[in-house]
Order: C-alpha cells, then structure tokens, then sequence
DNA sequence: TAGTTACGTAACAAGCAAGGTACATAGATC
DNA sequence: GATCTATGTACCTTGCTTGTTACGTAACTA
C-alpha cells in the first residue's frame, strides 16, 4: 500500500501509467512523452515496477512495459474505507449499490 | 490530484486520516497517536488541508480536525480510468456497469 | 494582569527523491 | 569480432520533505 501511494505520487510516474493503458510500450517510446532523459524513466519504470504497477518482458534488446493494474485494485480497496463517508454526501441510492459490490468483494 | 496524492503519499498523514475516521480530533489527540510530536503532525494537517483533505474548526483555543472526503471520490474518479482493466481480470460482467458509470461521468 | 493550555510557525539538520551525465551490459547486424 | 541499438546503473547535484527545538499567539483561568 506504501509503495503504491509512492509510486503514483509522482506525476511523471502517472504520465507513464496512463500512456501505458493504450498497450505495452518500450524505454524509450515513453520517454519520448515525457521531458526527462530516458535513464529518469529507466527510474521511474523501477519503481512501478516494484510497487507491482508494471512488469517487464524481454523482447530481444527492448523491454516490453506492461500495466498491472491489480495494485489499483488494492488501493480502490483502501479507498473503500472512506467511500461510504462521500457518497453519504452525494446520493444515497448510489451508496446501496457501492455497498453490494463491497460486500462481494468481501473487504475487511 | 497532485495534491491528494502527495498528501496520501505519507503513512503519518494516512495515519490521520483513519484517526479521523471515528470523528474530528484535536492536533494533542492526533499527536498522541503518532511517533512525531505535535509541531510535525501540525504540517502534517497543513499538507491535508491544502489537498482539502481535513477541515478545521476553531473552538477556543482548540482546533477540531474533521476528514473532509471528497478529494477521495477525485481519487476515485482517477482510479475509474483504471478499474476497467483490473475487473476485467475478475469479472467481465462486472465491467459492464463500471463502463455504464464512466459513460455518465463522460471523464476526459 | 499573570499564568496555563493548545496550537502554529520559524529556523535548522538529516534524509530522500528526482534529474542529469557517464558508463556498463545485452542483443542484433554486418 | 566490431559496431549500433536499447536499456539499466553508478555517481553527483539539487531541492523538497520530515522531524526537532525554540518561540510567538490566542484563549481560558484565577
């Protein structure tokens, strides 16, 4: 969870995230989207990397970045600590149907 | 969003947060809850209430500190971008109604 | 008014993070 | 094997963040 809220806290690390929801994407195609020299984004993919947001795959001398969007799904757990206190504010029938999808979900 | 994220990005500050949770709570309490003294968890709530994170209410010399969670459903609405891809992975049905509720959010 | 309580801020030290340049490595090509 | 391409890492610098102590301010109490 730490490392999560780490790793998207920066905002060239969300740059690369969202480029990568079109499809996998090397070193330097991503680092042609953002104004930092490849070697800062070799840094940034690590640590996506190792908050699990991204894995790699070796295609001869290219990495192949992939998004894994399951510790998103991890976070929007955590989140849902605090949903119920929002959508209280917004619409109560909204609040039913949030809280039927929590409960399959099983969140502790 | 910036902000949100960097304020969440610190286990202190999440921390608070939960604290918070069960109910506005003076800097003391919230201190008294945290391996830092009172002067740090005061910038801590400076951070938090910039992102507009908390909200502060004067009572006396006191100051009631109350979670304010609607940049959470801002962070929500960024994870939506994202929540396609992980429920695709669980539950293609579920998908569906997640793409009903970004269609009429109709984000950009 | 003097003293106490609760709190914020200024000033300072230490640590981390993010960027760049230079260099090393792995694979493809000739 | 030499060279080019794609990438990761080491090293250095810079700036922000976090924490502490010291101090200033506002309100209650006597």
């Amino acid at each position: 969870m730490d490392a999560i809220l780490q790793a998207l806290a920066d905002p060239s690390r969300r740059t690369v995230l969202r480029s990568l929801r079109d499809g996998p994407a090397t070193v330097t195609e991503l680092a042609a989207q953002l104004p930092i020299a490849r070697p800062g984004v070799s840094r940034h993919l690590r640590v996506l990397r190792e908050a699990g947001l991204v894995e790699v795959e070796h295609q001869a001398q290219f990495r192949l970045y992939r998004l894994r969007p399951e510790p998103l799904a991890e976070l929007d757990e955590w989140l849902g600590d605090y949903r119920a206190l929002w959508q209280q504010r917004f619409d109560a029938l909204h609040t039913e149907v949030a809280r039927g999808k929590k409960q399959r979900k099983g969140k502790g």
